[in-house]
RNA sequence: GGUCCCAUCGUCUAGUGGCCUAGGACACCACCCUCUCAAGGUGGAUGCACGGGUUCGAAUCCCGUUGGGACUGCCA
């Protein structure tokens, strides 16, 4: 009984794409819940101008961050290229493969508008010689057929006739992904191809260069089991595109989703845990995860069902972690990581760390993202409560009793004791005076104090705030209304 | 165009011939709670793409139709 190894094999592209992620995330359960299984990542960077050494450590920052770590790597296939090169001279000699000096153009007026797809195999026995302008072909057989044993999907089977000779080297002598991917799973022992259902079309063509490999260097080592994840794809249904859908993984951390709950997330697209409870903690999606069981269909990311979760994730937290995990995004450490684009409406010094952590509890159980928490205590740090305009003038300004509201509470707070119980009785009694009642009152209170009509409870913000700055913003406020 | 894949509420899914007058979750609506906003609670609306079979019985099996998608590169 061989060990399962499995790998992550993505080509740099410049951040983590979250298609990528979950296809990372379904390999290292299958490593995870086997015995001594393997998880290995392996950098595809045969496409040299398309290459950046700082993309392969955002792909591994961003797979620590979700707790992906791998057992094996990251490798590069760069690394690889002698063997790459001594698999072409083997399956040369073996006979499989040819030279080709087609260009494009060539081929498509050669083929006029006969619909066989891909190369004519108009050079497969013409024995050209290796020069500057020759790619080299694989010689797909002409009869019979390939037949994919997909765990996910069953046998699919596709006819040679509608596979062509497919290019696996440039004529710059650079080795593709098709050769590449199979040297490497081949010399690596994979035992599990995990990947986009992207790449079910490729799998034959990898199937028959696999099954030459075996027959031209005399090791037999076996087909790997596949599995064909189903695409991610958008609100139209369409793959997701870097372009237009938010796939980086790196934003989703910065916005202040936590790495449990976006595992979560991912873990539920294209499959589902036991039972009717979705938040299900990593170890038990290990244990229940069978790749037989994912879905065939495709899915989509919903940010919506992911932020829910990201809230319950963040609610269920301690409140000593809550605090710790949240300092990024309202005091960052320059020594430590920050979220990239992070825009602080108060500058550091301003930040007041003890009245942070009075508030912190009324904030958790009100975010359902990290970067949400700023903004809605900002009126703490900053000398004046950014203003809302529009709530100013709807709340405090439009009306004549808002003012005097503001005006008699003002004054019996300098005598009153400063405590949220108290300050609830005051406001509530100033409030009846006026015949308003609680709900009515809070509001230009709310707004004088905070700027907002929305935010964390009222009295526990301004016992926080103080009596001083407190009744300071509330005859300011009154004052500026008339 | 060709090859292949797919098809349960708006979305992610449960469902593998009778437990289904189809379950859960997000989103949505209403109500309750409530100092705002959340959270929480209760309730609600919404779905087996269509047409044929097979069967005593079909969301589940078969065929077809329709629809969607992937691939079709000297990218991965």
């Amino acid at each position: 009984m061989t060990a399962t190894r499995v790998r992550f094999a993505p080509s740099p592209t410049g951040y983590f794409h979250v298609g990528s992620a979950r296809s990372a995330l379904f390999n290292w359960f299958v490593a995870r819940q086997a015995d001594d299984g393997v998880f290995l990542l392996r950098i595809e960077d045969t496409d040299a101008d398309r290459n950046r050494e700082e993309w392969v450590d955002g792909i591994v920052e961003a797979m620590e961050w979700l707790g992906l770590h791998a057992d094996e790597g990251p490798f590069r296939q760069s690394d690889n290229a002698p063997a790459h090169q001594a698999a072409i001279d083997q399956l040369f000699a073996g006979g499989y493969l040819y030279f080709c000096d087609c260009t494009g153009d060539a081929v498509q007026s050669r083929k006029g508008d006969n619909k066989t797809p891909g190369y004519d195999g108009f050079c497969r026995d013409r024995g050209l010689e290796r020069s500057a302008t020759t790619g080299i072909r694989f010689k797909t057989p002409l009869e019979g057929g390939t037949t994919v044993r997909d765990l996910i999907r069953g046998d699919v089977e596709f006819s040679h006739s509608v596979i062509d000779d497919f290019i696996i080297a440039k004529s710059s002598g650079a080795v593709l992904f098709a050769l590449a991917n199979v040297v490497d799973d081949r010399n690596d022992r994979i035992t599990h191809v995990i990947r986009g259902e992207e790449h079910l079309p490729n799998t034959p063509k990898q199937i028959l260069l696999w099954e030459a490999l075996n027959a031209v260097t005399g090791v037999a080592t076996p087909t790997p089991v596949y599995a064909h994840l189903p695409l991610l794809v958008n609100e139209q249904r369409k793959k997701l595109s870097k372009r237009k859908d938010p796939v980086a993984t790196e934003q989703y951390r910065d916005e202040g989703y936590l790495p449990e709950a976006f595992v979560n997330y991912l873990a539920l697209l294209g499959w589902s845990p036991r039972g009717d409870e979705e938040k299900v903690p990593v170890a038990q999606l290990i244990a229940e995860f069978r790749l037989e069981d994912v879905s065939h269909s495709p899915a989509f990311f919903d940010v919506k069902k992911l932020q829910h979760l990201n809230g319950e994730y963040i609610r269920e937290m301690p409140l000593e972690q809550f605090i710790a995990h949240s300092m990024p995004w309202v005091s960052p450490d320059p020594a430590a990581w920050s979220p990239s684009a992070l825009s602080l409406p108060w500058r550091p010094e301003q930040f007041d760390y003890e009245r942070y952590a009075t508030i912190a509890p009324l904030v958790q159980e009100r975010i359902s993202l990290m970067s949400e928490i700023a903004p809605m205590i900002d009126f703490l740090f900053l000398p004046e409560p950014p203003m809302d305009a529009e709530a100013f003038a709807k709340s405090v300004a439009k009306d004549e009793t808002a003012r005097v509201i503001l005006r008699e509470l003002a004054a019996e707070l300098s005598t009153t004791s400063w405590d949220r119980d108290t300050l609830h009785a005051c406001v509530v009694g100033v409030g009846e005076r006026h015949e308003w009642n609680l709900r009515k009152t809070q509001a230009p209170v709310r707004c004088a104090v905070t700027g907002k009509l929305v935010g964390p409870p009222l009295f526990e913000s301004m016992e926080l705030l103080g009596r001083d700055e407190t009744i300071r913003r509330i005859v300011d406020a009154a004052e500026r209304a008339s």
